[in-house]
DNA sequence: TTGACTTACCAAAACGATTTGGATGACAAT
DNA sequence: ATTGTCATCCAAATCGTTTTGGTAAGTCAA
């Protein structure tokens, strides 16, 4: 609404000198400076986005393509990531702009025109896959970016994984606070990244909470492995009251051999997946809430990717500023 | 990267003609649009979203604020509706700014914010509450909105509801899929509008199956009432062998019901809540996919809204337009 | 008094599209 | 020959910022 040149005008300077003061740069007299900025703040004056682009050629916008697989869900953590990110993005003055695309030919003529017209800063590579073509296709085009998980090429880029360590850490904690000591772990084979960052979130929980960190069983990741190697967890004498396994299929083998068991999942056995958090409320109906901490997560992200754009801004110092 | 002014000085013609041919507007003469148009493809041109903006005074993007309540789940079927919505404006032209907000004081000043600087064309409201303050505040500030979900409030506006019938159809039609013959149905009381759709989702789906729909029972929506209604169901002659719940604390207590009367979850009998798609898979872990449709929803939300976006647009037939 | 420097300000040129208000030439009607 | 009507095309203004390349006045030393 209020415009730089109407408040130039009200104050009897001219544009530039608003703009300068309101940017704070150092050739404006600090008594200028304070009283535009009072005017600036009573008027309720934002720049004008458009704009500020127009000018700036950097849209202050991040995207997130998402592969929208039809039939297939999210995890129910895909949420909570986009809120967090949401969040610390608006904190850095930056937008999130979503985009939905199917995986394959869309996807990429999305990520093509993303870059083409430079509509976005940089984006977020989410659901990376082990052979990625986005990250050659972004690198060649020199737009910034960074995964959530990794890929198996191994050409150098930013990622973040937090799939494990701190969600299992988290899960085994809430387990110890509903009062379960004999907490078991199902893991899948340790060659796998993942697999490993999972087992040390739970051997850090219960380290951490003077539990026992020896009832762990490593098994393939499929219903069959889990529920032979509950089986084997649950025949041991002093058997546990809890079983976090390393993936939903190796819980739902979990789930099978307690039943066999002739044990009541969710009364007389926890058992947990990954992120399966609808799984755990439901095998324990008491417990509501299981807050998977996706929060360290989603801002390591933003804070990367910001680090990347402006570590790439050349001339940084170019104008004589004051204060940041 | 390719601007109007080189293609224009490419082919010898003025910025204005080159604008007007790829416009549409009447004034061109057909050889000339389609030399534009062809070069214009070959560059692969795509006008400048900020300039464009900046001139126009609108910004084709479509603003969605999302509550974030630490710690609260959300519904599962949020992200295919984001990313339904997200196709959809795509298709249109459209872009999708997601904004993330605690409900509150915080929730309000994105509002304003957006209102202010005319950031978005338009907004969604979703989890919309029964008493709504942000749509007064949009109403007043002449920002076109539509809401999911109704509101106690009986100022008009535009609304989008489909939680209920086609969920409830389409989780009622699985269980027929799966073999479910006698298949309950624990309803919330009927005043309550939700109810009421999602029961009508059922009745529909079981006749159109040609099963009995003669298994509804009422209850309050608490865990207790769900509990009794459920043991009652359940110790009547010819047991059903799934109970659809209306919400997820229904669900609880026909869960434990269940387990009272001695039968496992997911191998005796199959419970569902409300969008409880992980509870179902768990239940029934054989089912891995349940696809609420999300769609016609989405769809239907979108396309209200660039209606009222270009009803609300005053002289649509301003320049003298050859095509849309 | 002169020149060098500093401080505080500003006019005007970008950025790239859309749109206004013509301009030009061809052709027909008068 | 003059006027009017089309069919095409275009120069320039505009949107609101940022940034370039200044200017004018004051201070200070020589």
């Amino acid at each position: 609404m209020t415009s730089l040149r109407s408040l130039a005008s009200d104050l009897g300077l001219s544009i530039t000198t608003v703009s300068r003061a309101l940017d704070g740069y150092e050739d404006v007299a600090a008594a200028t400076r304070e009283r535009v900025s009072r005017a600036a703040a009573a008027a309720g004056y934002r720049p004008n986005v458009a704009a500020r682009r127009l000018r700036k050629g950097s849209s202050e916008t991040i995207a997130l393509v998402m592969p929208t697989e039809p039939g297939r869900f999210y995890e129910p953590a895909f949420v909570d990531l986009l809120a967090v990110i949401g969040e610390r993005l608006a904190e850095r003055h930056y937008e999130l702009m979503l985009i939905a695309a199917r995986p394959g030919a869309e996807e990429l003529a999305v990520y093509q025109r993303m870059i083409q017209n430079r509509r976005a800063d940089a984006c977020i590579i989410v659901r990376t896959r082990r052979q990625d073509e986005r990250i050659a296709m972004l690198q060649d085009a020199g737009l910034p970016f960074v995964c959530h998980g990794r890929t198996e090429v191994c050409v150098d880029y930013a990622y973040v994984d937090g799939d494990g360590e701190a969600g299992f850490r988290e899960i085994t904690n809430r387990m110890v606070a509903l009062g379960h000591r004999r907490i078991a772990h199902l893991s899948a084979p340790d060659q796998f990244t993942f697999a490993g960052l999972r087992s040390r979130g739970w051997h850090m929980a219960m380290r951490a909470a003077g539990l026992p960190d020896d009832l762990k069983f490593m098994c393939a990741i499929s219903e069959e492995a889990g529920e032979r190697a509950a089986t084997m967890c649950l025949s041991g004498s002093d058997r546990p009251t809890a079983i976090i396994c390393s993936t939903d299929r190796i819980a739902i083998g979990a789930i099978k051999a307690a039943q066999a068991a002739g044990l009541v999942v969710g009364r007389d056995i926890a058992v947990t997946g990954h992120d399966n958090i609808h799984a755990s409320r439901f095998t324990h109906p008491d417990l509501t809430t299981m807050e998977l901490d996706v929060r360290p997560l989603g801002e390591c992200l933003v804070d990367k990717l910001l680090h990347l754009i402006e570590r790439g801004m050349p001339g940084f110092e170019k104008g004589k500023r004051l204060k940041k």
